[in-house]
DNA sequence: CTATTTCTTAACTATTTCTTAACAACTTTC
DNA sequence: GAAAGTTGTTAAGAAATAGTTAAGAAATAG
C-alpha cells in the first residue's frame, strides 16, 4: 500500500484530491504547510509527494530542495513555461496545471510510483482486503494489522482461491510447522483470531465457514 | 554524454527536436518509424527516448509496450486526457503536447534523465535516516552514528528493501564474511546493539522484528 | 607485539505465538 | 426436539523466538 504525501493548503483542493487517492487505495497524508510536511516526512516512509507551490510560510522550490529520494508532483494553478521548467530544474518530477483532470492525475502518479525501486509489491487483493507478501501485514480501508507466521500462512491460502473452498486438512498441513503437531482445534484457534483482528477494524465479514469442509473468503 | 533517441516521422518536428537537444549537449539518435527505433535499441545504448505517437506502422502503444527500461516521453498533437491517461499507462514516463516549449521539453528531458536507475549517488535514505555509503556513517536527525562492517552491511540490506522483511537466513548469508562463521545469536546480538546506538540520539524505532521471519524497517 | 575494536559465544530474561482444554453456540440427523 | 456432530470463544500454560548482557576470541590498527 502506498503511502502519498498531499501538501496543500486550500483545503477543498486538499480534500478533492485526497477522495481522488483514496478512491484508487492510495493511503493519503496531509500537510497543510511546507514545515508540517518536513516533519511528517521525518516519522514516515513516504513514497510520492504531491505538492501545491504556493504554501504559507516556504516557497515550493525551498521545500523540494529539501527533500531528497522521494519523487514530487507538483499541482499548481501557474500555467507559464518558465513556472514549470524551474520546478522541474529545481527537483520535482512531474509538473500538473490546475484544473486538473483526475485520471490524468491517477496515472502520473502511477508512473512515478512504478520505478524500479517501487515495482516490486506485490500484493493479493480481495474487496478492500490486502494482503502484502513482502512485509506481511494485511491492509483493510488503509488500516494495517499485523499477522503472525501463521495466520499470514492461513489467509495467503485462502486469498490465493478466492472463490474455492480450502479444506481444513489443506490448511493443517500448511500450519503445521514441518511436523504434524497441530490439530483442527488449533485451527479453529487461529480463524478465530483473524477474525477477531479484522473485527477490530471493519465490521465486514471476511472468512466464511463452509460446515463439515473448511473455509473460504466471502463472497 | 547522454543518448537520446527521437521517434518522429514528420521531418520538420524532427529536425526542430534534434535542434534543441543538440544545443543541450545529448547525441541525437534519429528514427523515422517504430521498427527503425526498436532496431536502433538493438544496437545502442539509449538513455532516454522522445516518441512521437503517429508512427508509420506501428501505433506508439505497441511501440511503448516493447521498451523495457529506457524512459519514453511522448511528445504528441493530442491534447485529450483519455489519450495521455493510456499511454502513461502503457508505460510512457511523460507526456507532451504539440505546440511545446523549448525549455519545458528540456527540463523534462533533464527529469528522466536524472532518475535513480540514471544516477550513481544512491543515498540510502528511510524517513530522517540517512546511509552514507562512503564512510560508513548513518546519520539520523543529523547526528552522525559510526557503524561497525557488520552493522553497515544489515542496516544497507533493510534500507534498500523498506517495507520488505529481509529473512534471517538472508542477513546471516549477507554477514557471513566468506565463510559461515555466524550463527543466529551472533545476528540477535548485532541487530541489539544497533538498536542500542540508534536509540543514543533517536526516540523512534527503526528496525522492527517479524516473528519467525526475520526484520524489516519500520512502517 | 600490543592495544583497540569488533565479533561470537553462552547464559539468561523477556516476549510472542501456539496449543490445549473446557465450554458455549450452532447444525444436522433421527 | 433431543442427541450427535461441528464450529466459535476464551483463558492458561507450553513452546518457540527475540532481546540483553558480559566475557573471551578473533581481527585490525598502531
Amino acid at each position: 500500500m502506498k503511502k502519498i504525501l498531499v501538501v496543500e493548503d486550500n483545503i477543498d483542493i486538499h480534500n478533492l484530491i485526497r477522495e481522488i487517492l483514496e478512491k484508487a487505495q492510495y493511503q493519503v497524508l496531509n500537510a497543510y504547510s511546507g514545515t508540517e510536511a518536513l516533519m511528517i516526512l521525518e516519522k514516515e516512509n513516504i513514497d510520492l509527494i504531491l505538492l501545491d507551490l504556493m504554501l504559507p510560510g516556504m516557497t515550493g522550490e525551498e521545500f523540494i530542495e529539501k527533500v531528497k529520494n522521494i519523487p514530487i508532483i507538483v499541482v499548481s494553478a501557474k500555467t507559464t513555461s518558465e513556472d514549470k521548467v524551474s520546478v522541474l530544474l529545481s527537483g520535482a518530477s512531474d509538473y500538473i496545471t490546475k484544473p486538473f483532470d483526475s485520471s490524468e492525475l491517477l496515472a502520473r502518479v502511477k508512473v512515478q510510483l512504478r520505478t524500479i525501486r517501487n515495482s516490486n509489491t506485490i500484493e493479493l487483493k480481495y474487496k478492500d482486503m490486502f494482503l502484502n507478501q513482502n512485509n506481511r501485514c494485511l491492509f483493510i480501508n488503509n488500516q494495517k494489522i499485523t499477522l503472525t507466521k501463521t495466520e499470514y500462512a492461513i489467509l495467503k491460502q485462502l486469498l490465493l482461491n478466492p472463490n474455492q473452498v480450502t479444506t481444513k486438512s489443506k490448511l493443517l498441513e500448511l500450519i503445521s510447522n514441518d511436523t504434524l503437531d497441530c490439530d483442527e482445534n488449533s485451527l479453529k484457534v487461529h480463524i478465530s483470531n483473524i477474525r477477531k483482528k479484522i473485527k477490530s477494524i471493519s465490521s465486514n465479514e471476511y472468512i466464511e465457514s463452509v460446515w463439515g469442509i473448511g473455509f473460504k473468503m466471502c463472497d
